[in-house]
DNA sequence: ACTACTTGCTACAACTGTGTAGCAACTAAC
DNA sequence: GTTAGTTGCTACACAGTTGTAGCAAGTAGT
């Protein structure tokens, strides 16, 4: 259930592990341990060595994830930096995380796991910026912020699975989103 | 590997089982036949007689989706009526199909299924009247297209996998899918 | 050389899921 | 009443996955 800590290279082989897992969970979310330990290059007594079950090992992955992306967020300066600033320096950094961890973090982590705790605080940061961003006048008055932080989560995710994650630079990426989720892609004038 | 077709009343229970899989299978997709069945209401043997395969019974599913997807599209007159009216037309209609067959819409069906192809011939649909949005001066001239379609996927999915979608009517969801789009949430001033 | 640590390998037990077969019972049609 | 069709149930064979244990071998530090 928990990761048995060992000593000093060994850290060298759980990161290996994690993030061969990721890679392969992230094609088949339910390949096998054996699947994720030949990605890994060591055999499967070797990863549940590290991690007693396979439970332990997602969860692990989770955890890892999303500390990641809170460092992410806080290297944005969220709450200090001018919201818009700050919105485009978040999504560049959590996109980067989001490419190279997108298993670890769409799966929902269980209820009161140190990843969820983690991942609540990064959704507070967020509304929280959203919220000055709506009082500077960025957002528009009339729309609802769940949602908005629901968009942007989506998009977010989009633009970290489309194929194009790998190839297209960050902060080409990172301006798609932005934009699109002020102005959509309509002309200002069209109307519903 | 294919369905074995029976007569008369097999008809309702295989209906039935559709239902049960797709309400048990968007909750987990690695729920076992087992589980299936008792969501259905059957003997697990009985599924089998209908699905000789686990993999034939999630074809069946998307091939069973899919279609149902292509006759929402097709009732929004996608290619004769004014442009703006059908993509609101479609999405209500995509939502209301979206809703209940999240599972077998988003995985991804197999190379050359029929389900496949329908979907391949939805989205050339889909791209056919966003670059009618785009002549008609709806969309701006400058947004790629392709990413226009996968944001309003995006949206789509946000819509119809969220809490929201059960209580809140099919209008209200649809406007702010078209209005999202269209606009995102930035006042027309914001600039990035 | 000795020790501590780590790994790969083989083997094993237990469990789960899948797919098939046979049989008794029920239903509707004729 | 007979028949065809359908179902539930039990049982079974088979695959694959998980988790554990033991042992030989390798490496690094002392």
């Amino acid at each position: 259930m928990t990761v048995r800590p060992l000593r000093s290279d060994a850290e060298r082989t759980v990161r290996t592990i994690l993030e061969a897992a990721e890679r392969v969970l992230s094609r088949n979310p339910s390949a096998s341990m054996e699947a994720i330990a030949a990605a890994a290059g060591v055999a499967r007594t070797t990863v549940h060595r590290r991690f007693a079950t396979r439970e332990a090992l997602v969860t692990t992955m989770k955890t890892w994830a999303s500390r990641q992306l809170a460092s992410a967020v806080d290297d944005a300066r969220f709450d200090t930096a001018p919201p818009l600033v700050a919105l485009y320096q978040a999504t560049a950094n959590a996109l980067q995380v989001k490419v190279s961890w997108g298993f670890s973090m769409n799966s929902a982590p269980a209820d009161g796991s140190e990843s969820d705790e983690i991942m609540a605080g990064v959704v507070a940061s967020c509304d929280r910026l959203f919220a000055r961003l709506q009082q500077a006048g960025v957002l528009r008055d009339d729309v609802d912020l769940v949602w908005v932080r629901r968009v942007y989560y989506a998009l977010l995710h989009e633009v970290a699975q489309g194929g194009d994650a790998e190839k297209t630079d960050i902060d080409t990426l990172a301006t798609r989103v932005v934009d699109t989720l002020l102005h959509g892609a309509g002309t200002p004038t069209a109307q519903l």
